[in-house]
RNA sequence: CGGGAUGUAGCACAGCUUGGUAGUGCACUUGGUUUGGGACCAAGGGGUCGCAGGUUCGAAUCCUGUCAUCCCGACCA
């Protein structure tokens, strides 16, 4: 490509819409521009960045023998009240209506096209297994769209979904996949962690997320680099330090506790630490109300809750729901309250402890479990820092990640759900047995750039950077050196090497600038030495060479062989 | 959806308090001088100041409404 006869252009400021690194190293690159909140344009060079992406995806999945297929992203409402997800999306689900009126969506995830796609094939055992995916955009309408390509309102996505007739066979798609996955973040240079995480909306058996590390990632990953044990915090179980202990229970008394209402303004009022506190929290979980108890330094970990109750919806408690609690905010405890009760598994072990006495003013001191009636009891906090890893008992490490993409052993809910059933070898209808596999292309585009740039801009790994090689001629006016450019340009393409060619009229600081910022891998420079057939040899992160044009391009493949 | 902030040229901003018909830097055009790390000089082009009302002789500026964008939170396969 010759840059001057191009579009192309680059930014010398940050934008102030973008938080970032990357979504200003991408914007000020000319890559991408922002069209509304979450929503992007991707321009020539970014749109270069993400058909590499896409290559190598293609490539690792089509050597999965899984096949390619692309579903629409206009789908009729009732898909997905069909599948009774309808309401689960929500207002997430883009929606629209045709000149009849009739309601339609913009696809957010397409299990249920998949699902029906399977029906088509898979009548008999004998039809099994096989592999369907497609790289399509989707759409949800996130309440809160940020850090540029990270979480976005409309995004390039590669879903997979497998098909097997039982689990052992789930198994072995799933591995495939998982492989799969392993070599495509590995072939774009991206530091990733492998965390089993919630099934979440999706359901299923077993989900793992693939997690770019980042500062910005908006996801915790709770790991222990001696067991490999790696978790999302939502899922990471708390394992209990104390094995419970015989202790004398004292005698429950009311104190009184004017105006202290958090525990911490409590246990600086009485002088106890906060681990000597029950804490109780009001939620609603599927509209119906409940109170939680956990030890006085420990966070409810909601994801754990709505698995516990085998539940969907979880929302704090508000105003108006406290009305028909016979208890005073700020001074809720668990003694003589009206409502079902839940207890941590840490508060089973805890004698003698301090709760709120559900009067204005009043606390418990010395209360013990026995004095109510709880409905269950399990593990339903937060991990901390000061856990330690279930499997070594070493203390955890917390990360941030960028969920770039996720596996999920579905099993049979989906095709049971859509009806979606084989014949076995007994003419017996049986479920198919589903998994599903998503890359979010965009994201690994700015996980990428996340994590790999400098004060000058990206680096691309050669993999995915936009060209692979930039020549840049220092004076356009020198005949000798715009000759000696053009052949190497024109070589470099002879070779099927991805070059750009900055031909331009500018000072060489500025095409140095601008290389630099669009991270292309590898740059030759023909200047003064042209005359000597001496030209410049420099990788975005090494020092530059002096190199003869007899050996050059030996020295460019072996680099971009490397 | 709650809290906070910002909307002025492609980008980053000033002007607003105290109303008088819009400016700076980068980018762009033309000419010249330059040419190995975001050049310099000169002359230019480009904005109904987010939008709609209102007050006023007159509104970027004051008032009301509205929309958009960003941040914190809630939410999030």
């Amino acid at each position: 490509m010759k840059l001057s006869k191009q579009y192309f252009y680059t930014l010398r400021e940050d934008s102030k819409e973008e938080e970032s690194k990357s979504g200003n190293l991408l914007v000020r690159a000319g890559m991408i521009k922002k069209t509304s909140a979450g929503v992007y344009a991707l321009l020539p060079l970014g749109y270069k960045v993400m058909e590499k992406i896409r290559k190598i995806i293609e490539e690792e999945m089509d050597a999965t023998d899984a096949q390619q297929v692309l579903m629409p992203a206009l789908i009729s409402e009732d898909v997905y009240i069909d599948s009774g997800r309808r309401a689960g999306f929500g207002s997430s689900m883009f929606s629209l209506k045709d000149r009849f009126n009739k309601p339609f969506v913009l696809a957010p995830t397409h299990e249920e096209l998949f699902a029906s796609a399977g029906t088509m094939k898979g009548k008999s055992y004998k039809d099994f297994p096989f592999n369907l995916y497609q790289i399509q955009t989707k759409f949800r309408d996130e309440p809160r769209p940020r850090y540029g390509l990270i979480r976005v309102r409309e995004f390039s996505m590669k879903d997979a979904y497998s098909f097997d007739t039982d689990l052992a066979g789930l198994d072995i798609s799933y591995q495939k996949m998982y492989d799969a996955y392993c070599k495509i973040f590995d072939r774009m240079q991206i530091n990733y962690r492998i965390v089993k995480a919630d099934t979440g909306v999706m359901g299923g058996l077993l989900s793992e997320e693939f997690q770019a590390i980042s500062e910005i990632g908006e996801d915790t990953l709770v790991v222990c680099d001696e067991s490999g044990f790696s978790s999302n915090l939502e899922i990471a179980p708390v394992v209990l330090k104390t094995t419970p202990s015989e202790q004398l229970h004292l005698v429950k008394e009311k104190v009184y506790t004017p105006n202290a209402k958090t525990i911490d303004e409590v246990a600086e009022y009485l002088g106890y630490s906060s681990d000597h506190f029950v804490k109780s929290l009001v939620y609603k979980v599927d509209e119906k109300l409940y109170l939680f108890l956990l030890k006085g330094n420990r966070e409810l970990n909601e994801t754990k809750v709505l698995k516990l109750l085998n539940a969907t919806t979880i929302e704090i408690a508000t105003a108006q729901d406290f009305e028909n609690i016979d208890t005073a905010v700020g001074f809720i405890g668990p003694v003589g309250i009206n409502l079902p009760i839940v207890v941590d598994q840490e508060v089973l072990h805890m004698h003698n402890f301090i709760c709120g006495a559900n009067e204005k003013d009043y606390h418990y001191k010395n209360a013990n479990i026995e004095e109510f009636e709880y409905i269950m009891s399990g593990d339903i906090g937060i991990v901390n820092e000061n856990d330690v890893c279930p499997l070594s008992g070493k203390p955890l490490t917390f990360v941030k990640g960028i969920e770039i993409g996720n596996t999920f052993k579905l099993g049979s809910k989906y095709s049971k759900a859509f009806n979606l059933m084989y014949s076995d070898k007994n003419n017996q209808l049986q479920p198919v047995e589903m998994g599903s596999y998503g890359i979010g292309l965009g994201r690994c585009m700015a996980a990428i750039v996340e994590q790999h740039h400098d004060e000058n801009g990206i680096i691309w790994p050669k993999s995915v950077a936009p060209f692979s090689v930039a020549v840049v001629v220092i004076n356009v006016d020198d005949v000798i050196q715009m000759q000696l450019a053009t052949n190497i340009y024109e070589s470099l393409k002879n070779q099927n090497i991805d070059v750009i060619f900055d031909d331009r009229n500018e000072r060489p600081g500025v095409k140095f600038k601008d290389m630099e910022l669009i991270g292309i891998p590898l740059r030759i420079v023909v200047g003064k030495k042209a005359n000597e057939n001496i030209v410049e040899f420099k990788g975005r992160t090494t020092d530059k060479e002096e190199v003869n044009i007899d050996e050059l391009y030996q020295k460019i493949n072996h680099f971009l062989g490397e």
